[in-house]
DNA sequence: ACAGTATATACTATAGTTAGTATATATTTA
DNA sequence: TAAATATATACTAACTATAGTATATACTGT
């Protein structure tokens, strides 16, 4: 894949956020919607043009869509959330408070809630 | 700076090429406009934008205008120029190509022609 | 002061991106 | 089959970025 393609992706934000997040795990759209805060709708269309992209793929469970990083991972993604993750800029710190929301949130809906069917757990890294 | 910034600046494959470029050292416009193979407005309005951004500055050496990157470079900068030189996709290609071209270009007008004055050529890395 | 070279800016047209509202689809449960 | 939940899409309005043409500025050498 181009470079361009990938710089435009995460010059976004709310794309970086996400593509963080899936780094870490795969994540179903209402989860990543509740760690940042953002509308229904643009969440969808974010997730949906980074799929056409082809940085993500995504697979049904019941009534969830669980989205993950096309694997192999795209080695400029890795290398950027590596520098990022260790760097000291609000939208870095943004990074980290995300990956510690996303533990808090899992823990929360397989262990306490249990709100999260066994199979969508698996797929879930942490767990 | 934030990350988006860059991002969205090297997002641009031409500007990419001009970071690429400076990273080797200072040049001034119309060298860069010869490497690039690019309309003179363009050239011109995309280094504003950078030297606006923050990314790059500028000094005159008679007609010339010397660009180069602030000092100390953007450690993401450098990162991802690291990567891309190191990298096999079209784009990462053309930065080589772009730094062939820069190292002919300089021996050209700062041996052959002489067409380069001598506090320009100073300012030149490879000088 | 004038001509020539290098670079920058203003203005405009066009294209691309984003955000919001409404609506549609897919699935599960009752 | 109907209601509820999760997600996606269509459509539109607003905004942003880009490219091109023309013109302006800064400097040098005559």
């Amino acid at each position: 894949m181009e470079a361009s393609y990938i710089y435009k992706c995460i010059a976004d934000p709310e794309r970086l956020r996400i593509i963080n997040l899936l780094e870490a795990g795969p994540l179903c759209v209402c989860h990543m919607q509740e760690i940042l805060e953002v509308p229904q709708v643009k969440m969808s269309k974010q997730l949906s043009s980074m799929k056409q992209l082809g940085l993500l793929e995504a697979h049904r469970e019941g009534t969830w869509m669980i989205y993950k990083l096309v694997d192999p991972v795209e080695g400029l993604i890795t290398a950027n959330l590596c520098y990022l993750r260790e760097a000291a800029c609000a939208e870095c710190n943004q990074l980290q408070r995300d990956l510690t929301k996303r533990e808090k949130l899992i823990l929360k809906v397989t262990r306490i809630e249990n709100d999260c069917p066994q199979e969508v757990c698996e797929q879930i890294a942490c767990c």
